[in-house]
RNA sequence: GCGGUCGUCGUCCAGCCUGGUCUAGGACAUCAGCUUCCCAAGCUGGUAACUCGGGUUCAAAUCCCGGCGACCGCACCA
């Protein structure tokens, strides 16, 4: 379905819309409403399910802002903390460390100063190569935001990604946990960060959901997982130039040296069954692997988990080898080394990681699943993750159906989302519920209150069948059971 | 961040050019009532908007400036 009808969908049904929108709020910043708040909390459990419990992952919740010392480790504040000038006449953006070197010919050290930058700039008389015209000051320009805490004002950052509160947490979690290697310590979040131009509602946020799984194995021990026996045949649609999608065995992709080990490819195909599970067109989707120059500064080896949707091949998940660099730099920083026993060896364990972006998940699947059948519009959501599961109507609003109605609704709505509507033609109504995704709605007629019996009708299929009151539970129950 | 286009009920649009019958209109949606025994029927009534700030003017939805936002292109995107 096109970007203007979810869009739309999701603005009139309250899915999720702009934040501080009376105010037109600052770009990048959206609201979840009741609908995505339902939809997202069974996305994030089908999450749990398919990987966290199936695997015997560890999850944690990590505070959103962090100190300042997290992210000189991390490696953020250097690499994204770059010195800026702009042209006070034609408004074009330069680094100002690179345009100091390229005009004199010296080297400028990373760490310079804006003050230092500012000199060099007025003593070698560089001018907007653009325009000719002089530039304002330079300032530092950071995607990270930061934020101040206490009364003397200790500098800190809103975390740009959700796996440092994994890392700095990781000796700890470790050691009480009882962990051995490999371990998976999971997290949903949080993250923020200061996008110059954010666009496409939820695909570029400034503030957004992450899943980050971080496995910690020893690279030593890598080459034989056990887990791996199991998923040797499965096939992994895979993208190696960019442009051509093919399914391999995960036997096939390791032999020839795509993937490094049996256990990311374990991994890799968690991930892709977790997806399968979500309703996501798998025929639209791949594992691209990244170039050398498309990698993350820390990584050696890089997977994006891609979708096609009205955007063009959308990232949803990177997959990551992070290496050591997180736990050695952390070492180095805190000055406690982040090494653990795997048997008889002290090893500094490296990573893997498998960060998914939750809003754009969010708003493939709803892509995905909005479909057309003649004039009827219905969200085709798997009813595990339809954020209202069942509609109770009436069919007229006389002859005390409507009171016969309010107590089906009473008997299931502490166990199911569900919801009553009497407003309108039976019709009209079924069509509302279409369009939210409802899986199954319950109508109340002459023979409900004649024998206690009620028709289910099947927002797919259209088709209805009646069953007893005394039967309902159960068969909702099963309805909406997760499929093994 | 730059450039272009644009910003009116929940949604889509009319009105703007040529300021004043605009107390801002319509469609769909929504709410109340009537009707309705199964797939957007009908009737009656209702709720609901000029993005924000400043300026010009006797008078601003309408003209001008700025902020914010949206879309498209460039740049950016751990």
């Amino acid at each position: 379905m096109s970007y203007d009808r979810i869009m739309r969908l999701a603005l009139e049904k309250g899915f999720f819309f702009p934040s501080s929108e009376i105010y037109s709020g600052p770009a990048g910043f959206w609201e979840y409403g009741p609908l995505g708040v339902g939809f997202r909390n069974k996305f994030v459990e089908v999450w749990r399910r398919e990987l966290l419990r199936k695997d015997g992952m560890l999850e944690i919740d990590g505070s959103q802002i962090m100190t300042k010392d997290v992210f000189r480790a991390s490696g953020h504040l250097d690499s994204f903390t770059d010195p800026i000038v702009k042209c006070k006449k034609c408004g074009s953006i330069f680094r100002a460390d690179r345009l100091v070197s390229e005009k004199t010919g010296t080297l400028v050290t990373e760490g310079s100063s804006e003050k230092e930058l500012d000199d060099l700039i007025e003593k070698h008389l560089i001018r907007c190569s653009k325009c000719g015209a002089d530039f304002g000051g330079t300032k530092k320009f950071n995607l990270m935001m930061s934020v101040e805490i206490g009364g003397d004002k200790e500098e800190a950052y809103l975390r740009s990604e959700t796996c440092q509160s994994i890392f700095v947490d990781f000796l700890r979690i470790f050691k009480v946990m009882r962990c051995k290697l490999p371990v998976a310590i999971a997290q949903f979040g949080k993250s923020f960060r200061n996008e110059i131009s954010p666009r496409q509602s939820m695909i570029r946020l400034r503030e957004f959901y992450q899943c980050e799984i971080e496995i910690f194995f020893n690279p030593n021990q890598s080459d034989v997982f056990q887990k791996y026996d199991g998923i040797s045949k499965n096939r992994l649609r895979v993208c190696l130039d960019g442009k051509k999608s093919q399914n391999m065995s995960c036997s096939e992709l390791l032999k020839k040296g795509i993937l490094p080990s049996q256990m990311i490819a374990y991994y890799l195909v968690l991930l892709q069954s977790f997806y399968e599970k979500t309703g996501l067109d798998m025929t639209r989707a791949r594992f691209r692997l990244l170039s050398d120059a498309e990698r993350a500064f820390y990584s050696s080896f890089a997977f994006d988990f891609e979708v096609e949707t009205s955007m063009g091949w959308t990232e949803l998940v990177a997959c990551n080898y992070r290496t050591d660099y997180d736990l050695v730099r952390h070492g180095q920083t805190s000055g406690r080394e982040h090494s653990v026993m795997d048997g008889e060896a002290q090893v500094v364990p490296h990573i893997f990681e498998l960060s998914m972006g939750v809003d754009r998940s969010i708003w493939a699947i709803l892509e995905h699943s909005l479909t057309k059948h003649e004039e009827r519009d219905v969200l085709e959501l798997k009813p595990y993750l339809a954020p209202i599961q069942i509609g109770v109507f009436p069919l007229v609003n006389r002859d005390g159906m409507e009171e016969k109605a309010a107590e089906v609704l009473s008997k299931i709505r502490k166990d199911f989302n569900a919801f009553y509507d009497r407003s309108g033609s039976i019709g009209r109504r079924y069509r509302r519920a279409d369009e939210i995704g409802v899986p199954k709605c319950l109508t109340i007629d002459t023979e409900t209150l004649a024998n206690d019996t009620v028709t289910i009708r099947d927002r797919d299929s259209m088709k209805q069948s009646r069953v007893h009151l005394d039967e309902l539970r159960g068969i909702l129950n099963t309805t909406f059971l997760f499929p093994d």
